[in-house]
DNA sequence: TTCATTCTGTACTTTGTAGTACACAACTGG
DNA sequence: CCAGTTGTGTACTACAAAGTACAGAATGAA
């Protein structure tokens, strides 16, 4: 019963999502943001409420993305070996060439020290949680597969900090072949 | 033949490398350097340039150091595998912990968005390079130490994505002993 | 058609901060 | 002791960008 809104909350989000990945969440300027989506201040303001809230709501939607992903991955039928190998291979064109050499939106705003002190913080780390909690789960489960002695929990987080490096090392434009050379070689922890 | 420097250039450089750990290049403000550093703006100027200058001097010196310092590490005898274990638990304390909470200041500032179009990107990507070519070289002189098919380069990058994901992952607080124990998981595929 | 409500666009204020002008201080060579 | 040179401190300017006031436009309900 008024005013209705003229334009999809999504587009923008996905609008200011392009512009925190190129440029940072400091170096983004709302100006900036509003040229590309088209809407004025005012409405942002409105929609979303300030800078620091709006790239929380951009951060949050990317994470659900890459968690939905992932589970949907990880929950697959078959070896453990082979769905982890290809939920690593899924990111291979998101870190490397020029496609990767943004990096990842959530380890950009990780390393940026002047979200420290922010709620971006513990969105990240919910994330990175959620996503080695997948990969635990899923080695746990299917412990019998590998050699005796094996350590799911261990496992899990050795491939996280191999997926954070991969994401990290995108920024000076990996090549493709040699970012899937260091997930196979990787994956040969998993026996 | 005339006033001298009233300050030592690498206690400011000491300075401002904190400054900009703690808060990222764009939030660290040349008054909160200046401030820190008990000397006045034209002063820091006249020494060393705009912030820009004096951001990658900073950076130069930090990758110095740490180059340095694996180049002793990695020319010392015995077997490579030891030395490259000793080279990486070396970087424990730097990830892991409160003292390991700001991360490394190359990689934020790889992760800068803001940084793309600088000096500074050249300046990350050389220490890579020379970072990686040090494991490199090691790994390829000592490879008779390792089982057949063996591959050193391979290895040497798979290193330095397992370094840069621990050293990223360092803003959350890692604890001290799992980033040992993935530096350990790691260290098995140097066979 | 008219009213109440909510959204939109222009144009503004405010603020943080990079960078500098200028007068003065500190030193050295003669 | 003087002159010339270079560093220092105060105080300023310039500017970008976050956030907002306000007038007007677009809707649904009566």
């Amino acid at each position: 019963m008024a005013r209705p809104r003229s334009f999809d909350p999504d587009d923008v989000l996905e609008v200011a999502r392009k512009v925190f990945l190129r440029k940072g969440y400091q170096a983004a300027s709302l100006d900036e943001i509003t040229a590309a989506s088209g809407i004025a201040k005012p409405s942002l303001y409105a929609a979303f409420g300030d800078k620091s809230a709006l790239f929380l709501r951009v951060l949050d939607r990317y994470h659900d993305g890459i968690l939905g992903w992932a589970e949907r991955v990880l929950a697959q039928p078959g070896p453990a070996h082979d769905v982890i190998r290809q939920w690593l291979t899924g990111f291979v064109p998101y870190c490397s060439g020029a496609k990767g050499s943004r990096g990842c939106l959530s380890i950009n705003a990780a390393t940026d020290g002047s979200l420290d002190q922010t709620e971006v913080r513990k969105s990240i780390e919910r994330y990175n949680r959620r996503l080695e909690q997948l990969l635990r789960a899923r080695l746990r489960a299917d412990r019998a597969q590998f050699r005796k002695g094996f350590d799911p929990d261990l496992t899990a987080h050795t491939i996280m900090v191999v997926h954070t490096g991969l994401m990290t090392l995108a920024h000076q434009g990996s090549d493709a072949k040699q970012v899937q050379a260091v997930i196979d070689q990787v994956m040969t922890l998993l026996t």
